[in-house]
DNA sequence: TGATAATATATGACATGTCATGGATGTTAT
DNA sequence: ATAACATCCATGACATGTCATATATTATCA
């Protein structure tokens, strides 16, 4: 629009909003990669998080509390050698939980710095929504993506955390490891 | 604080750190894979702040003043177009930089309400770094990826964002837009 | 023109994510 | 036993991300 092909060196007068692309498209596939992992990652966790409203819960507090489901009970560290969307150990995100109700904790019998939390009732009840929530999310991706697809994102994805430890917990909570 | 009538009926003696893997596997293929993506995204962002903390910068920092570099002068509705790390107009992001020096602003000739962003020469001085932290990503990549996989991933990942105003953003970054 | 809607920006509020620190408790080595 | 070390947890600090709201300015149109 505003730019002319054979007036390179005078600015714009009237810029386009987003401004000019790059002449070498400052982009390599590779940076191009990155950001659709990042924007992928951002668009799906909005979504998720305008799902799970109905629930007065966040992602990262629907993972605690699906995580627990499947193995309560747990101390925080063992939570934090599961969890993804967090590392270190999740003192708050598991409080927010206590603070809403859905959360509870003993003292643990052997070590007594350690607490084990486990999902009260109204904790329970919040799984409905998460497990419809998630089988939403199955269908938009089973609709978008052949199996051959989600193999090959899966496998190439898996050697990018070789190594890590968030890659320990993928495998823990996917069932390659039995435990720890 | 012992035992509730909601805690787990049989504690077990020696519970494992983080628990017993649920039965049935409760995570599908296509759980996995959404947790897969949040991993990816996660462990790239620890490393990429890491390797910005040398220029005080963070990965959301560093990816404004990468779009300046290449299309300034922008106003924050325009940048906020162009950016994937954040949705809406990036106020408190751009603030962070004109505090830090490396970003300074023009009052818009035609529009009062815009202000029209643009980088220091500390701010041009840390693309350095910023270039060279994204070759070290690319060569991190094209070292674990086939470029078949990266066009398959490529691909998939943009259905995802089929529709989207993300999917926006990252087509006017990478070049399948010219300008809005 | 005047009223209404749309846009640009700023900011409060809230919940993360990440790192660092510190206190309490447990483990290990001598 | 005990001193050194490691681990569990809580919390302060900082920078996001997201949404909602408020204000100023511009665009639209009856």
């Amino acid at each position: 629009m505003a730019d002319k092909d054979n007036a390179p060196m005078i600015a714009p007068l009237q810029p386009s909003e987003t401004g000019d692309r790059p002449p070498t498209g400052s982009g390599s596939p590779l940076q191009e990669l990155r950001y659709l992992i990042l924007a992928v990652q951002r668009e799906g966790n909005r979504w998720l998080s305008e799902m799970l409203r109905a629930a007065d819960l966040t992602p990262a507090q629907a993972e605690v509390i699906s995580i627990l489901a499947d193995r309560e009970p747990l101390t925080l560290s063992g939570l934090g050698k599961l969890l993804i969307c967090e590392t270190g150990s999740p003192s708050r995100l598991v409080n927010s939980l206590v603070q809403k109700g859905f959360v509870a904790q003993d003292s643990h019998q052997t070590d007594r710095r350690a607490k084990l939390f486990y999902l009260t009732p109204n904790g329970k009840a919040t799984l409905a929504l998460i497990h419809k929530t998630e089988e939403e999310i199955d269908g938009f991706l089973s609709a978008l993506l052949f199996d051959q697809e989600i193999k090959y994102i899966r496998s190439s994805l898996y050697k990018l955390l070789g190594g890590t430890a968030i890659e320990q917990a993928m495998l823990r909570r996917f069932g390659y490891i039995q435990n720890d």
